[in-house]
RNA sequence: GCCCGGGUGGUGGAAUCGGUAGACACAGCGGACUCAAAAUCCGCCAGCACGAGAGUGCUAUACGAGUUCGAGUCUCGUCCCGGGUACCA
């Protein structure tokens, strides 16, 4: 111990504990000193602290954020006190709906509102005393940012993996815009909550899906946990199945006229037409009574007969007026024959051909082989328009399946299949296998995988976000803007809102969009659509080491030295959108040589969600919690340590004005104990036992985020240290002070000053535990007959069997129990003593 | 419907290689200090029954079975709550 200051402070009166005054003087010492700006090129062991950067509202910071910042803020603390170099950056995902739509209802242009919610979110993080070097702080909306933004679509654009094409897309009418399949919820726009319509339109999108294998296959190697994994193996949704082709059935054969009275047959030369399905379940096949094709099907028109023809269109027409909502949440299914035959290449029997809309053509081959005995799907068709229903699997027991015609049976387990030729009595996976290669070799199937995963729709007819940077040339085509034209700026528009005219307010200023084409000079039009968000967020995290560098995107070195990510925290939220499309556009990077790895988070971890007082915060409950109110009464420290304490950090908890109280305690009581500690006077080694297992705890428990329990565990040792009208001793605070500087910052710095220290605490290392001062000579083990407790017995650690059941016996509460012989003894040394008798 | 979480005192939550259920905190009750209050400090605080009392017994981790010497923890079934997803063949 050292102490080179009178101790304790002259004139320094316990309990003057102001967090305000605390709080603000170590803000401003951070600031000159520059405590948070850790030097990136140089400092010794780098980490990589990063959080979701959040969207900056109107509203300001959120509880939600702080929660989540605040998490990450103590993680990041701790590395450092662990010696890393931890840089923590922040920004802003101003870009997107979110603010446009707000600009629009307050009527003020998002380039003035933005700037203006930026300051204030700046403003409410320092006041939470976060570990913020800001000098890199960005903004995805300023044009040296997303002059980068624009590059990276170029360099997917020059690798084949942007493309134009038109398609039906989901149409917001309320927000006017087109909306990617992520965004609607429920049938209804994610943002405002309308009903979303289909619509055609020219849309650039990012070829994905053709990383839908490493995607998925990488996800094996990430530190991420199982649940934010598993909600991104559900989207990408891999199915191993095959294609199968069924040859249609001469059409003549069934034409039902004269000429097919008069002999011809389906000999006739004809080039036979194929329906190629997908199926996983190519196991089943002897059980496909039918074929449906998806009424957008190509096959519709050529293989319908004259008869059905009227129906049939009717029917297409029908289903291509219908909204994608309507089709995809209405179950009901509907259908209509074709006319048409094809073989089933299992039994050689003819199977009908209809069109269905509940087969979709987007997926697949956008036909299918129905499976009615097998599939709930075709049970429920089969049985409206009364299709044959046929059972080619059975279950292990014997006539405790069910009747097949009433419901669809759908185990695999030990099932095996009947019906089915020469293929009875094999397995699910036999069988599949079998029918396969039968069919493979007659060229009639071929393994096949399919992803649900679609291709990522990056266009936005809307105003805010950063214009795609392709230009239109009457002569040379789509031709991209050169990177050295970049960026293409965003214009000032005195109207941004969007109509519904299916085009961008960049539209309206011919001025912008009149341009010179890039390569032949003549006169070329922009693209005015602008590209999602989630492409801003996409590659955020590259930025910020190198966010001062107007000449790269991200600078080699930098990004050698601090990437991949070594921690990253967010919502759940994100689990499955900004986490996928981060990794593409990292994997892309990869494969162009830009970046060595091709992971850019290598640990992701998600927090849970704040409740206040059992419900979900909203405005129209008028249950928000206003960071700023809670800090201005008890102080950022106490706010943070509550936020941290109220419930399990990854699972999130109830907030209650009640609960920070305790918080608050906790930080008086530390206050007075330094101002209270004692240099001198005799060890407790109960005491000092207590510290170090709460060294060891906190020390555990901090990179787990298992936050609540270290600050439990704290408390625990605080109200050991001062049990009673007990002073502790100045060695037993000082490490506290140091446990606690993670959660709360500014109080600890403060007192680990008042200790006569210089430097800043979090320059000051992790307090060591003793391992063997851990141990405690005698442990209190738990006493039971027959599997109940009846007592304990206090006993040395290293206690025999025989001992211990000496001991057992000796206490009344036991022994009164013990009424015949001990049959069998249960010992686990240390812990419990079980006689059975 | 399917896929993930989760169900523990008045409340938020501890405890999972199966081993004394309820740590820590909030609220509440009682006490010390005080003229009084606040603050602070000390004690009590799952339910039921018996007992004057110290205490003793029984029941308890959504519900029902099971495995085990022993289950909040493992297995099977059921019911609720939260989140995600939606005809993906």
């Amino acid at each position: 111990m050292t102490d080179p200051v009178p101790f304790p402070p002259a004139g320094d009166q316990p309990g003057g504990y102001d967090p305000a005054a605390v709080e603000e003087k170590w803000q401003a010492r951070w600031r000159a000193e520059g405590t948070n700006a850790p030097d990136l090129e140089h400092g010794a062991r780098p980490y990589y602290a990063l959080m979701m950067f959040p969207y900056p509202s109107a509203e300001g910071l959120h509880v939600g954020n702080l929660f989540a910042f605040t998490g990450n803020d103590i993680h990041g603390r701790f590395q450092r006190l662990q010696g890393h170099t931890v840089f923590e950056p922040f920004g802003f995902d101003a870009f997107g709906i979110h603010s446009e739509n707000y600009a629009i209802k307050v009527g003020i242009h998002p380039g003035e509102l933005i700037p203006r919610n930026i300051d204030n979110f700046r403003r409410q993080v320092q006041r939470t005393g976060l570990m913020v070097d800001w000098r890199h702080e960005l903004s995805t909306t300023d044009p040296s940012y997303y002059k980068w933004t624009q590059w990276v679509f170029l360099q997917l654009y020059k690798r084949g993996l942007a493309y134009k094409k038109k398609a039906a897309v989901n149409w917001c009418p309320f927000d006017k815009t087109v909306l990617a399949n992520e965004q609607v919820v429920g049938g209804a726009c994610e943002r405002c909550g309308t009903v979303v319509e289909q619509r055609f339109l020219e849309q650039w999108f990012f070829r994905i899906t053709d990383y839908a294998g490493r995607l998925l296959a990488n996800l094996d190697t990430l530190d991420w946990s199982d649940t934010t994994k598993t909600a991104q193996r559900n989207w990408i949704g891999k199915s191993e199945g095959a294609e199968i082709a069924f040859v249609v059935q001469d059409v003549m054969e069934f034409a039902g006229s004269a000429t097919a009275t008069a002999g011809l047959s389906g000999e006739v030369a004809v080039t036979p037409t194929e329906i190629r399905v997908f199926t996983t379940r190519a196991d089943t096949i002897f059980g496909a009574t039918y074929l449906v094709l998806a009424p957008e099907h190509p096959l519709v028109d050529s293989i319908t007969t004259d008869e059905q023809r009227d129906e049939v269109q009717d029917y297409v027409a029908g289903a291509a007026r219908q909204d994608l909502v309507t089709r995809k949440t209405t179950r009901d299914k509907t259908g209509v024959f074709t006319g048409a035959y094809a073989t089933n290449p299992g039994t050689g029997m003819p199977i009908p051909i209809w069109i269905a809309d509940y087969v979709l053509m987007e997926y697949g081959t956008g036909a299918i082989m129905a499976v009615p005995g097998h599939d709930e799907r075709d049970h429920e068709f089969a049985k409206i328009y009364d299709l044959p229903i046929v059972r080619v699997v059975a279950g292990a027991t014997p006539g405790a399946d069910g009747r097949i015609e009433d419901a669809a049976f759908t185990d695999v387990d030990g099932c095996r299949l009947v019906n089915s030729g020469r293929f009875n009595g094999l397995s699910i996976s036999e069988g599949k296998a079998a029918i396969v290669t039968e069919l493979a070799s007659h060229k009639a199937a071929i393994p096949v995988v399919n992803y649900r995963l679609h291709d990522w729709c990056i266009s936005r007819q809307r105003y805010w976000g950063p214009p795609i940077p392709i230009v239109y040339c009457d002569a040379c085509g789509v031709v991209p803007v050169p990177e050295d034209q970049l960026p293409v700026v965003l214009p000032e528009l005195e109207d941004f809102r969007p109509d519904d005219s299916g085009v961008s307010p960049l539209a309206r200023s011919e001025a912008w969009y009149h341009t010179a084409c890039p390569s032949c000079g003549k006169p070329a039009r922009r693209e005015t659509d602008v590209s999602d968000t989630f492409l801003d967020s996409a590659w955020y995290f590259l930025r910020y080491p190198s966010s001062d560098r107007d000449d790269v995107p991200f600078d080699a070195a930098l990004t050698k030295r601090w990437l991949p990510v070594h921690s990253y925290i967010g919502g759940n939220e994100h689990a499955v959108l900004h986490l996928l499309y981060s990794r593409f556009v990292t994997m892309v990077l990869h494969d162009a040589g830009f970046i060595e790895f091709e992971e850019p988070f290598t640990r992701f971890r998600a927090h849970g969600m704040i409740v206040r007082d059992g419900a979900k915060m909203s405005k129209s409950k008028g249950n928000v919690v206003n960071p700023d109110d809670y800090i201005s009464e008890w102080g950022a420290d106490a706010f943070r340590t509550y936020l941290m304490f109220l419930g399990p950090y990854e699972e999130g908890g109830d907030f209650r004005d009640k609960g920070i109280s305790g918080a608050k305690r906790f930080l008086d009581r530390l206050w007075r104990s330094v101002h209270d500690a004692r240099r001198d006077g005799d060890v407790d080694v109960e005491v000092r036992r207590k510290l170090h297992q709460t060294i060891r705890k906190v020390g555990e428990d901090i990179p787990k985020l298992s936050y609540n329990t270290a600050i439990a565990a704290m408390m625990e040792y605080m109200n050991s240290m001062r049990s009673g009208e007990r002073k502790p001793r100045v060695d037993e605070v000082r490490p506290l002070v140091q446990l606690v500087s993670p959660f709360a910052p500014h109080i600890a710095e403060e007192l680990w000053s008042i200790l006569g220290n210089e430097v800043s605490v979090f320059d000051s290392g992790w307090p060591t535990y003793d391992p063997a001062l851990l141990v405690e000579s005698t442990v209190t083990m738990a006493v039971q007959v027959n599997g109940k407790t009846r007592g304990t017995i206090v006993v040395a650690k290293d206690v025999t069997q025989d001992d211990a059941v000496a001991a057992a016996m000796a206490e009344p509460g036991v022994a009164k129990f013990v009424t015949g012989a001990v049959k069998k003894v249960i010992f686990v040394p240390g812990r419990m003593l079980n006689l059975v008798i």
